[in-house]
DNA sequence: GTCTATACTTCGATAGAC
DNA sequence: GTCTATCGAAGTATAGAC
């Protein structure tokens, strides 16, 4: 199952500029040219390691997608009422370990990529996002819940400090915890 | 003060076309080709109507931003106990009267354009920020509006309903409004 | 694995006829 | 006001030398 990983200094490299670029100026917005020349290589040698662009996405979306597919995996076997926390406190761990990837999922990918990569991962979505309703059927709380997905992505992109996990955490409890959650 | 509107469709129709590409595909997303193709004209009747592609996203701000600047003046009158509230309302409100240029401005606009049209609306923003937390210097309380207020911009574009303001007004307080506030 | 050079496409924008 | 035709720049991608 081990990959043999060639630690190739130049495929890691071009993935960290890609994701700043991708992050900063979004998918269409970055070209090849630029993060070639951030990198110090040509667009050959961009091409010889993806495919192509859009490869190059992919591989930078995948290990988020994998922890993603992993904390499905997780509260699937959660009841409703153990799911909502798991889920908050889960949401927010993985989009601060993928703070790049997360914000690029939420301003570009999810507007005109219809692509495989993006399709496996809107029902991991949807699932996320009932999970963190409570597994409620209200409109009202499927709002909130976008609202939270979508806030705490991009906002994790260039904030920082060592409590923002708490704080992330506690404002999400807060607007998807509705009152009569209780019953 | 009554500028004479030429009540030309072409340049409304166009404006429309451009608001709709743009949010779906972004700015730098959407092409020039395109739209001009949806609208059932050439590329060269865009540029007879506007200097040029950063012009249109200029034209379709517009609005906004003003509408931006008199909440903004709004706000300054009120103290920091009275303003919160209000600019919960007033973003909301702002927000669905410009649904797709809300959604325009916090995922492409403020990443790529340092044009004069968004900095002009940067300092307006920041303060609708001030105002959404209470005037509030804790930190957490700044992330916390961030998180609403690009949640809240990103998820007007393609949701619909006529409770919905309802819906945004409360979420957003719940995640504002924190315990502690009263004192 | 990395390069230079280049092919091909599409982009935003301009010129000039109508 | 709208068009066709075209420009130069930049985009992605390929070919072939090293």
């Amino acid at each position: 199952m081990l990959k043999r990983m060639p630690r190739t200094s130049t495929r890691d490299e071009i993935l960290a500029v890609a994701a700043a670029q991708f992050a900063h100026v979004g998918f269409k917005g970055a070209s090849l040219q630029e993060i070639a020349a951030e990198v110090g290589c040509s667009k050959a040698t961009l091409l010889y390691h993806f495919a192509g662009k859009d490869a190059i996405l992919a591989a930078l979306i995948a290990p988020a997608a994998r922890d993603l597919a992993a904390l499905d995996a997780r509260l699937a076997g959660l009841d409703a009422q153990a799911a909502q926390p798991a889920a908050i406190e889960g949401f927010v761990d993985l989009v601060l370990r993928h703070r790049q990837e997360a914000g690029l999922i939420y301003s570009d990918a999810a507007r005109f990529l219809q692509e495989p990569v993006f399709a496996d991962l809107r029902p991991l979505i949807e699932n996320l996002c009932a999970a963190l309703t409570g597994r409620s059927s209200d409109p009202a709380d499927r709002i909130a819940a976008d609202v939270v997905l979508g806030g705490i992505a991009g906002v994790v992109v260039d904030k920082a400090g060592d409590d923002l996990r708490e704080v992330l955490v506690n404002v999400a409890r807060r607007a998807l915890i509705t009152p009569n959650d209780k019953d």
